[in-house]
DNA sequence: TCTGGGGTCCTAGGACCC
DNA sequence: TCTGGGGTCCTAGGACCC
């Protein structure tokens, strides 16, 4: 039968060890060396090249638990550089699209493409033209897996990581029993902690197992999540691609500080910086909100000083994404929720229920809200050319304690990525 | 001494209504 | 006097993802 030629077919594109290979893609000698890369605030190891996943160095292990083997063996440290990271997975997704239009981004460094216009017979092929296109024309290494469901194809992506040719397909395999019986149920999409321990308690350590299970029990046992999971792995599909980039529904700036952080006056403007970030970042999905949360915590692995953790939401009469308006409200709420004599490891704002703006106007709207929505940007525009922070409502001075530890960055400016040399094969 | 940040979705339970 | 039961909407918290 040709219709079995064109069953349907999806690609999970995954670059590997990604943050290394775009620290990489500028520092070549360290190509066949052990690379690290930190979270923010140097905080935690979040990327590792194959070398020092060999050394043992475990993923999102903190910094400073590894330090003695990073030493001993002469690991690379980078601090993380989002902005570097976030222009080359444009590059990797821009090069994506050629192959089809229908992809869904569904993180920094991960796509599904569906590929269900290739027959059977060239699919592997055509994950191979893939894998090397985006080598050659972003030098980020990929591997790919190829399947009939989302959950299969990251399976199949599972499978590729570890192999030579990066590329996996499961399209035409009569059976894949005995592939899935080797996926533990722990590396399944969607199965996390507490899955696993429910799933390892019923007897079932992998995907065969949980594939070939009765519905009725998963359903019963387990939320409707976990039923979709199973159905996935027996090739039905349903989680659809999400090809259309849908508005966000919340949008949160938070951080750890550099040191910890005592003074009110210090913790509000750390507040009032995040705010500005969440509002200026809104604003350019021309989104506005309804409700703002801010919390403040201290940390959570220094019992000795006492736990402190709390938050206050604060609704907007009317949604906005008025700078000014939402460090204010921050800024009140942080005041009901501060308590003197603890020291704050992390605050963070989180303003949600976003909506579309339309174009800053709704029923109540006046002349002076039309010149501060000019106002917001023209600070957007200027921050945008010169950087960010050059412009803002709050002192906000680069040497407080609350500011970010970065004492490995690579210091590349994307504005160097233009200066990007050519990849030759 | 040092332990990241930013999302989505689901569920249970409370408030409220008829 | 009897004081039911079903529906909706909202929120907080949990689980999961990268």
């Amino acid at each position: 039968m040709s219709s079995t030629q064109h069953t349907r077919k999806i690609a999970l594109i995954d670059c590997n060890s990604f943050y290394v290979s775009c620290e990489r893609l500028f520092n070549p000698k360290i190509r066949k060396r052990p690379v690290v890369v930190l979270s923010n605030n140097d905080g935690c190891i979040i990327s590792r090249s194959n070398e020092a996943k060999a050394l043992g160095i475990k993923m999102g292990e903190p910094y400073f638990k590894e330090k003695e083997i990073i030493v001993k063996n002469n690991v690379q440290v980078f601090s993380s550089n989002y902005s570097l990271y976030g222009d080359i997975s444009r590059r990797v997704m821009r090069t994506l699209k050629r192959f089809n239009s229908d992809i869904e981004i569904y993180s920094i460094d991960e796509a599904f493409l569906d590929l269900s216009n290739f027959s059977d017979n060239e699919i592997e092929d055509v994950g191979h033209e893939i894998r090397s296109t985006v080598l050659k024309w972003t030098g980020i290494p990929t591997s790919i897996g190829i399947a009939k469901t989302k959950t299969l194809s990251k399976v199949a992506n599972h499978i590729a990581k570890k192999k030579q040719s990066g590329v996996v397909s499961l399209i035409g395999i009569e059976n894949i029993d005995p592939i899935l019986e080797k996926v533990e149920v722990n590396d399944i999409w969607g199965i996390g902690k507490q899955l696993t321990k429910f799933y390892h308690k019923n007897g079932i350590y992998n995907a065969k197992q949980l594939k070939n299970k009765s519905n009725t029990w998963i359903k019963k046992s387990s939320s409707v999540l976990g039923s979709r999971t199973a159905m996935e792995l027996r090739g039905i599909s349903c989680i659809d691609l999400e090809t259309t980039t849908s508005k966000r529904k919340s949008c949160v700036v938070s951080r750890s500080f550099g040191q910890r952080v005592e003074s009110f006056q210090e913790l509000k403007e750390a507040v009032a910086n995040y705010s500005l970030n969440a509002s200026e970042k809104i604003r350019s999905e021309a989104l506005v909100a309804k409700s703002l949360t801010i919390f403040i915590r201290t940390s959570p692995f220094q019992s000795r000083y006492g736990f402190y953790s709390n938050s206050k939401t604060i609704d907007f009469p009317i949604a906005t994404n008025n700078s000014i308006e939402i460090v204010k409200a921050a800024l009140s709420g942080l005041e009901t929720i501060f308590k003197n004599g603890y020291r704050y490891q992390k605050a963070g704002v989180m303003l949600s229920h976003l909506t579309g703006s339309n174009g800053g106007k709704n029923l109540f709207s006046s002349d002076r809200d039309e010149k501060i929505n000019s106002l917001m940007k023209s600070i957007d525009n200027t921050n945008y050319r010169y950087g960010r922070s050059t412009l803002s409502l709050a002192s906000a001075g680069v040497h407080k304690k609350w500011n970010m530890r970065r004492q490995h960055s690579s210091k590349i400016d994307t504005a160097d990525f233009y200066c990007l040399p050519t990849i030759r094969n």
